[in-house]
DNA sequence: AGCACGCCGACT
DNA sequence: GTCGGCGTGCTC
């Protein structure tokens, strides 16, 4: 008979091994071994991990080259086919590696995590200067070797046989099993205990209890409680055979609080409008995408609620994808609220374990509802009904490492193997869904009511030039120092933004102006009053804050800029009396500390949220009735085509925190450019006039929707490689695409210099480039070939979200 | 990515 | 003569 063969991708990283590897199915696997099954496979001199990518009979590998499967990892495959195909189309439409891309979808606990262990043969006797670091044991990881600098000694050692070494395959995580006790005891057993002695006293009383609970398995916590008896009593019935220790899996919880059931809200006709649309596409199982485009506070929410309730009725699953952890305690709360147990979580505050879990809950099929971040957009559903993805225009729903991929392009493509409809929510949608919208591409349902009719609040423009004419030289202008008095007296809330991207507080000599650098990129260090120490935030190199300026010697040296401290501070100096709670890195380091704050703010044990951008998305209080913005302008000129996009969303978003419930609420933005048309259009905060604004100058400069971007990345540690290979590509890319291709560059990066290493850029801009892909996949495999040996890195980002 | 193989300089 | 430096090439 003819043996089986499996197709096997390795798990290793590299473009030499990027395609399937042919194994032998040993005869007794046949039958279980199944497509997307983890396995264990020699590879070279080693063992590694893979996926089994295809099951064939053939082969065009020699049969002396052929090797056999070692292990099979899951009886139950870790991967669907579907996640097999869109590994693929991964691969081809972010070029990237099909094990990357493969790995994406698992929880990280599946990964491997290979360890070398050497082993004493049997009958050997170690040499006395290896005895210490087995001590009594038989095995020891290579590590500890390693760390003796013993590592000539063990190859003499296992030349001559007293060691080996063995590579071992793990997986990172596992499933977490308690001790339980099943009550096995039947009546004989029992009465011919108790027949016994009078003594033993405490089994006795055991025993009887057990017979009251005849094949329970309980905890042992639980049977001691409840029989009135100690541990060492049930360990001793055990050993009388009258029950027995089992091992059961458990689900890691990481739900920390009760939550109260909820209803479905009554809808206003907006929204029931839109339920309406989304509901007939699952009932034609069209694969259609919806651009839900509803302004804040217009119920976004209870649409997707209502649209995830008749998925579940329909006996299907459905996916809602928010942005970060800063959305998901509140909204999974709501979801939970509302689906009970059906729904599992999946974000980044999660440890390994529960992570693993919850993504086990989906497999197994005991959850029907997930809310999770980016990559839960690979949740291992297979009757998937329906496809969320609020606050769509946000950055994070792209992977800025490989696989580059866009949470959106996954959802549509998944959508359409499910043919199931996608809704994508926002108040500002990204200009590219909203163009798509428009062409008809996309269906627009639209909320421009808020679902309480409350009015938006008003916003005013605090011009901070005009303040600093005034001399007013403080971070607060006089508007928002009054409007923050009112509030405190009147005992409502309010929330400080603070866009700190760019502008953290840096260390500067009043004397030369020089600010202290990061000696390893081109990047201001950051001042962290906690630790009296200065950071670099992108390769987080420490140093003591200086006591003189490096540059000349002067001690007129001191700290500038606006960090989220330095305005806690500003506002105890004006309002002694207020209680501020700072939300930012480093006071939301520990884990569930996001929903501590949130907790403390919403019980109004403050008056004053102040943070950074993880306040400007979902925060829903009643009582607050005042935002402000302390600096608009930050984002707005950052060197990037998206930055008044993204400033205009984000003023939208902060904005929109004010004033959700019964009481009118009031924003104030600071800006040193009130004329700027994203700050102007942010005040009456009306999507579709921006929309066109902005479209009107991506036309004119050839960016996106009206152009594609893809964007090569390339970094060497000396300037004149790095600038010299950056020219070489813009001059390859010339040559080899077609002259309806712009080519911009190459430039220096926005960061010129990070970790010690000089970064240039390419931008291409096209419409239509079928020879695109092919032309990058060459531009690669030079870059592999030769450039990578004179130290060159290089990326490229189809569709990047930042450049 | 690892790991082995292989071909050249400084040591007992 | 040997140990060990890291360039080159392969992994079913």
């Amino acid at each position: 008979m003819s043996i089986l063969i499996a197709e096997v991708i390795v798990d290793v990283s590299t473009y030499h091994v990027d395609r399937p590897f042919d194994y032998q199915v040993p005869p007794e696997w046949e039958s279980v071994i199944e497509l997307g099954c983890r396995v264990k496979v020699p590879f070279g001199p080693r063992n590694v991990l893979g996926f089994i990518v295809g099951l064939k009979h053939e082969t065009d590998v020699p049969l002396n080259k052929l090797k056999g499967i070692t292990q099979i990892l899951d009886m139950e495959p870790a991967l669907t086919e579907e996640m097999l195909q869109m590994a693929k189309w991964l691969k081809n439409n972010t070029i990237c590696y099909e094990i990357d891309a493969l790995q994406v979808m698992l929880p990280s606990a599946l990964r491997a995590k290979y360890e070398k262990i050497i082993k004493l043969q049997k009958n050997q006797t170690l040499p006395e200067e290896v005895q210490p670091i087995f001590g009594k044991r038989q095995q020891v990881n290579f590590k500890e070797f390693e760390r003796e600098g013993l590592l000539p000694l063990l190859k003499q050692l296992v030349a001559e046989n007293i060691v080996t070494i063995e590579n071992v395959v793990k997986q990172q995580g596992n499933v977490k099993e308690i001790r339980m006790v099943q009550i096995t005891a039947d009546q004989q057993l029992v009465e011919r205990a108790l027949g016994q002695s009078s003594r033993a006293v405490k089994q006795r009383l055991l025993l009887q209890w057990m017979c009251q609970h005849l094949g329970e398995i309980l905890s042992p916590q639980q049977i001691c409680d409840e029989a009135g008896v100690s541990l060492s009593v049930l360990e001793a019935v055990i050993d009388k055979g009258a029950a027995q220790f089992i091992q059961e899996e458990v689900f890691r919880d990481p739900f920390t609080k009760e939550v109260s059931r909820t209803q479905a809200l009554q809808l206003t006709d907006e929204q029931q409008v839109a339920l309406q649309a989304i509901n007939t596409a699952m009932e034609q199982q069209t694969a259609e995408t919806f651009l839900l485009h509803g302004i804040t506070g217009s119920g976004k929410t209870e649409v997707y609620l209502q649209a995830i309730q008749k998925v579940l009725n329909d006996g299907k699953e459905a996916i809602m994808l928010v942005p970060e952890i800063s959305l998901t305690p509140q909204m999974t709360e709501r979801f939970r609220s509302r689906f009970g147990e059906m729904v599992a979580v999946m974000h980044s505050g999660l440890s390994v374990g529960e992570k693993y879990d919850e993504w086990r809950k989906i497999q197994q099929g005991k959850v029907k509802v997930v809310v999770g971040a980016r990559s839960a957009i690979f949740a291992p559903f297979t009757n998937i009904g329906l496809i969320i993805l609020d606050e769509e225009h946000e950055s994070t729903y792209k992977q800025e490492d490989s696989p580059r991929y866009h949470a959106r392009d996954v959802a549509i493509w998944r959508s359409e193997f499910y043919k199931c409809p996608i809704i994508l929510g926002s108040a500002t949608p990204a200009l590219e869904s909203f163009a798509r919208a428009k062409k008809g591409v996309y269906t627009l349902l639209s909320l421009k009511q808020r679902a309480l009719h409350q009015a938006l609040p008003t916003v005013y423009i605090a011009d901070m030039r005009e303040e600093l004419r005034q001399g007013n030289r403080s971070m607060f202008s006089q508007s928002l120092i009054e409007a923050i008095r009112v509030r405190l007296e009147k005992k409502e809330q309010m929330v400080l933004f603070l866009n700190r991207r760019g502008y953290s507080s840096f260390v500067l000599c009043r004397d030369c102006g020089t600010v202290v650098q990061c000696p390893n990129c081109d990047i201001s260090l950051t001042y962290h009053r906690t630790t009296e120490k200065l950071k670099c935030h992108y390769c987080g190199y420490e140093e003591h804050v200086p006591q003189i300026c490096p540059q000349c010697q002067s001690d007129h040296i001191r700290y500038f800029g606006t960090g989220t401290q330095k305005v806690e501070e500003e506002i105890y100096k004006l309002f002694p009396e207020a209680r501020v709670l700072r939300m930012d890195v480093d006071t939301t380091k520990h884990k569930g500390a996001h929903e501590e704050i949130l907790e403390t703010f919403g019980a109004g044990q403050a008056d004053i949220l102040l943070g950074t951008q993880m306040i400007a998305k979902g925060l829903d209080f009643p009582n607050i009735t005042l935002v402000g913005v302390l600096s608009a302008d930050t984002s707005l000129h950052l060197p990037d085509y998206r930055a008044a996009e993204r400033t205009f969303q984000l003023l939208t978003q902060v904005s929109g925190r004010a004033g959700r419930h019964d009481k009118p609420g009031e924003v104030i933005i600071q800006t040193y450019t009130p004329e700027h048309y994203a700050i102007e259009l942010a005040k009456t905060q009306d999507y579709e006039p921006f929309y066109e604004r902005e479209m009107f100058l991506r036309r004119r400069s050839s960016y996106p929707p009206y152009y594609f971007v893809a964007l090569i990345q390339l970094s060497h540690e000396d300037v004149m490689m790095a600038a010299e290979y950056a020219g070489r590509v813009a001059d390859w890319l010339r040559e080899n695409l077609s002259n309806q291709v712009a080519i911009i560059g190459p430039t220096t990066a926005s960061i010129a210099r990070l970790q010690n290493r000089y970064r240039y850029q390419c931008l291409i801009k096209y419409k239509i480039e079928p020879n695109l892909i092919p032309v990058l996949q060459r531009l690669l495999a030079m870059y592999r070939a030769e450039w990578i040996k004179q130290g060159i890195l290089m990326t490229v980002d189809l569709d990047p979200s930042t450049i």
